[in-house]
DNA sequence: ACTATCAATGTCAACGCTGACATTTTGACT
DNA sequence: AGTCAAAATGTCAGCGTTGACATTGATAGT
């Protein structure tokens, strides 16, 4: 932890050479202008200064002109940690807690968030949590002390109680790709369950009936509602057993090209697979090497190149996520009261070509 | 922009009421607690509780748990606006300037940044400019009036020497992938030149002659110092004027792909192209469509799923990147004097076999 | 019993700013 | 010249916290 020193300019020395060592008026100040300095060089008080940085009506023209030049000239910068304070401490700075900041699917949703606060005259914070349950409430409360406007959140831990008093303080909290537990908060997720089975529709409707399921362990939100999209469409087909080919072992990221080998080394492999995010989905195009003749794949998230090398996903709008999670921001901020919103950002299927849309005689 | 409200509790009713409407103190406290509230609540001054809260030494046990659990049972939470006001309007904040918060370059930066000033107890603010140059002086400004501890920015602007004052007081400025203009700041860089360079070399090892430049205009420095690497290389084996293959026009990130069909169109085109960045290197494949039998390519920054689609590249680590500049601004902080400093970040060649490893009969 | 010492606690002011309110200045109109 | 409203400016306090310093009370040493 690096500690805070105070900076006081050479020109103030000890007490005891106080009395003997003139000032140096003539260098550089070495501490910043306030709105004191600032009235001082030009003959008026701070609270006239303050007027004309708050560009308050009832200030003379010649003394504004005073106030402003004299404060070009001693670079005075307003201090908004006074003014904050003053206020309520009430800052224009959102947070926003990410579990694993090398997702690239989070950073387009910050960008989403970063463009629409800063429409809105507020700040982006970034916190990490280390995709680590414990340390939630730790870099959340760090996040409370600070003061910051707003907690925009991919939770994480199993209980989001612990935030209970602060919303009722009025801080907006919005839950993003997954809802809160135990926390009234608004949310904003994807149509998982409708991006899954309509996939899985496509692949049935073009006779596939062995169709496996890559994904991480479903202990989330969304990749529950994934696999329950998966399964209500293969249901709707008839087929009412899918675990042969749910694999839902892919934890760390590493793991999905080997669930695709155990797959495809099944006695009756599947014709097709699905992969639940964008992690499997590179392990699953790395297991099948582009040889989609073999095996038919979609994968959930688009990512880059993935036109080039013709694969077919389901695909959404990572930076429209966090535009939605930011507007509700906005929103409850103008708002404090009213319901909590539960927000879908629409998947849609984008068919490329691997193997889906070939027909497959059952 | 959002006005701060100030929001008092309903227990605050308009003066008229006062006297009239009694205290309700079984409702929870609308406002947030301080000091001075934990302190009434368990009977010693405001003072003791900030002692407690600091963990300082001189309290008695009993007192301090006393305290503790009156700020337990109103949720007191310290106010590190007012504590770093007290301090010299020090906070802990680092701001981390960018152009464009969509490329997925800037992310991974931002990631090492994140993670190492966290090991630091300091938190990354994120805020973009949108590659306007002009705003950039506009973004710092804010963010200096929030009194941020240090700036980490990839400079956009022709020129920084407005953050000279601000140095002067002490903040640190730490630019990436390119040096500051017209200010006395420690930067960390990639290996631009040597990138480029050892590309071109293997590349005129395996044969090449003609080899394509692909980027967009060299007005950055990053860009200016790969162009410098290719047509040293170039000219180390004799080639001295490698205009004809240079194609500097992807301004936007969506012409590099007409470049490339502009190169191959040419009466003699050249056997092989290196792309100046990863923008241009999407496009560059997006041309060839994997057709690497054809013209061998070397990318500038690898990408998701290079490694399946056998593109080599000439990699760096982006996250080291970020991890160095915020070592630099922590160093910095702990000890303000000192030479500015440049680090380059190595790059290596990472060779997949995208055509630069086949002979070709000169 | 009497001081010296030290731990525990309190008082006060200030960090920089701005609302609420007070005072002075200006100028327009009798 | 005298009156009064409006405009321009100033005074003061307090946002929540904590250093510097003061005070209190207990313990130990003579």
């Amino acid at each position: 932890m690096i500690e805070p020193a105070v900076r006081r300019g050479a020109d103030s020395p000890p007490d005891s050479d106080r009395a003997t060592t003139p000032p140096a008026p003539s260098l550089a100040p070495q501490s910043r202008a306030t709105l004191a300095d600032v009235g001082r060089l030009a003959g008026v008080s701070p609270k006239t200064v303050s007027r004309v940085v708050l560009g308050s009506s009832n200030v003379s023209k010649e003394t504004r002109e005073r106030v402003l030049s004299a404060a070009r000239s001693l670079r005075f910068r307003p201090n908004h940690l006074a003014r904050n304070l003053r206020h309520g401490s009430v800052t224009n700075t959102v947070a926003f807690v990410i579990g694993d900041l090398t997702n690239p699917f989070y950073f387009l949703v910050a960008a989403g968030i970063e463009r629409e606060l800063s429409r809105h005259g507020l700040m982006m914070i970034l916190a990490a949590t280390e995709d680590d349950p414990a340390s939630e409430e730790r870099v959340v409360e760090t996040l409370l002390k600070q003061r910051v406007r707003a907690l925009l959140m991919v939770p994480i831990a199993p209980d989001q109680a612990y935030l209970e008093g602060e919303r009722q303080l009025g801080t907006p909290v919005v839950c993003i790709d997954r809802p809160a537990h135990n926390l009234i908060a608004d949310s904003v997720v994807l149509e998982n369950f409708r991006g899954t089975a309509g996939a899985v529709r496509e692949l049935i409707r073009a006779g596939h009936r062995r169709i496996g399921f890559v994904c991480s362990p479903a202990e989330l939100y969304s990749h529950q509602e994934r696999l329950r999209g998966y399964r209500y469409a293969l249901a709707e087909a008839g087929i009412l057993d899918s675990s042969p080919w749910e694999r839902l072992e892919d934890a760390d990221g590493q793991t999905a090209e080997q669930s695709v080998h155990n797959l495809l080394a099944m006695a009756e492999p599947p014709t097709a697979i699905i992969a639940g995010n964008n992690r499997a989905s590179a392990g699953v195009v790395r297991a099948l090497g582009n040889r989609f003749d073999r095996v038919a794949f979609i994968g959930f998230d688009d990512f880059e190149l993935a036109d080039v090398a013709g694969i077919s996903v389901i695909a959404y709008d990572p930076a429209e996520l966090g535009r939605q999670a930011a507007r509700l921001v906005v929103e409850r901020l103008n708002d404090p009261i009213g319901l909590p919103q539960q927000i879908e950002i629409p998947t849609r299927l984008i068919q490329r070509g691997s193997g889906e849309l070939r027909i497959v005689e059952p």
